[in-house]
DNA sequence: TGAAAAAATTGATATAGAACAATTGTTTAA
DNA sequence: TTAAACAATTGTTCTATATCAATTTTTTCA
């Protein structure tokens, strides 16, 4: 916490988004330090905390958000209850997208969550006089479309097994990317999160779990703590 | 066909773009018709047989592309032959995306098909060029995801019959978007490609077609082509 | 056109994972 | 610190859909 004033020191004007630490993961790492007064301007801080519900799929969807703290998840609800988690963000993820005037999704804060709020009319005519912006948001959208369709196939063809191997994986990869400790690895959401998640149940979830134990391919630390014993197993189990 | 040359008419220099048919519905339709001739320069047109490969999952990720002909399956393939149909793609879709370098899936003709092939580095100077392009196929990748993202809950939550009900029921939407005829509609897919896409097995498939054949909510003309007799029951189904 | 091949349908059985339920482990807060 | 509430694990049974297999229908091409 110490460091937080690092390189805001030197300057006259400090913002928000100066000495944001999640800068270089986010869209906004495209613009040039004298951009991003400005660009400090159209956006507002916005804290959650846990479970609270951030924009419903039935809310208009005038407004984008990036995460700067913590975890979110999106998720679909169907007219009788059943829900499908469509994903778990992380610092630096941008979320929000709709159609026809409505969300896609709902959203929900795991733990406290801090995020950048744009008005989605006032970022556009942002991205409008700064072509990188729509570029940088253009190579993001792409890699979200490249893990949903990771996602289909995790959800049309892997088994359990395969399922729950695949996530201790990637969020040891997610974590590795924004320079988290990738091992031990903790999980921010509960097994029914995870269930709704890889389209289980929490007690298949469970089970899973136990075999990875049992197998010596994980070590629970605690219940939300995984340590991974054995890469090359975890790998082979994805599939 | 002999509408084809119907605009051309008065142009001195006629390009693939001018009289393009599919332009309402690609992401080229941001472009001013002084900027097409330039456009048509730097793409080129492929045609492929059915079931010809346009690229494999393990090429390497240089070329994008944009149908204006014909359908197209992105697909992945696991290591032991499973596999799961991403998309199916419609005239006016873009495709290609890769990740470090490599197609993030296999992509292959249904029947004839027709494309606009992008050399990646190139397209990018483009985007760079003219801002609205990245807009627009940013445009493009947020509908992109939003579908993939429905694909997830499709996968992960619903029945076998809410499935089969979704994916007919999703043609047809498709077919109103680019103005082809609705109802009936035609699949250009086999069953295997039908099953592989939805996460099920031919003969649950086949099953779920004859139940709602059986509940007269279609009615075959033949093997594929479907009429929606009811498409209020239809919509119930879906989920 | 008609025989062979391929695709789709339908039937019988098996099974992965759901559903339901009981127990154990972990937080919470008085 | 301890009981109440909640979350996770484990056990048992059930079911939706897979698998395997036999027809039937459609397509292909000689």
């Amino acid at each position: 916490m110490a460091v937080v004033l690092k390189g805001n020191i030197n300057e006259t004007i400090a913002t928000r988004c100066t000495s944001c630490k999640v800068r270089p993961y986010s869209f906004c790492r495209c613009l040039k330090e004298e951009d991003l007064r400005h660009f400090a301007g159209i956006s507002s801080e916005k804290k959650f905390s846990n479970k609270q519900v951030i924009f419903l799929q039935s809310d208009e969807g005038k407004r984008l958000y990036n995460i700067t703290e913590g975890n979110v998840k999106i998720y679909q609800l169907l007219q009788d209850g059943r829900i499908q988690i469509i994903g778990f963000l992380y610092p630096g993820d941008f979320f929000g997208s709709y159609k026809k005037g409505r969300y896609n999704y709902s959203a929900q804060a795991i733990g406290d969550v801090a995020v950048c709020e744009f008005k989605e009319n006032v970022l556009n005519d942002h991205m409008n006089k700064n072509p990188r912006l729509s570029l940088e948001l253009l190579n993001m959208t792409t890699n979200e479309l490249i893990l949903a369709q990771d996602r289909v196939k995790v959800l049309g063809k892997l088994t359990a097994t395969e399922r729950v191997a695949n996530f201790i994986s990637n969020i040891s990869k997610q974590r590795a990317r924004i320079k988290w400790q990738d091992n031990p690895i903790s999980l921010p959401m509960s097994r029914q999160d995870i269930a709704d998640y890889l389209g289980l149940t929490i007690a298949t979830v469970s089970r899973e779990i136990t075999n990875l134990k049992i197998s010596s391919t994980i070590k629970m630390i605690s219940t939300n703590q995984i340590y991974l014993n054995d890469k090359t197993k975890l790998a082979e189990l994805c599939n």
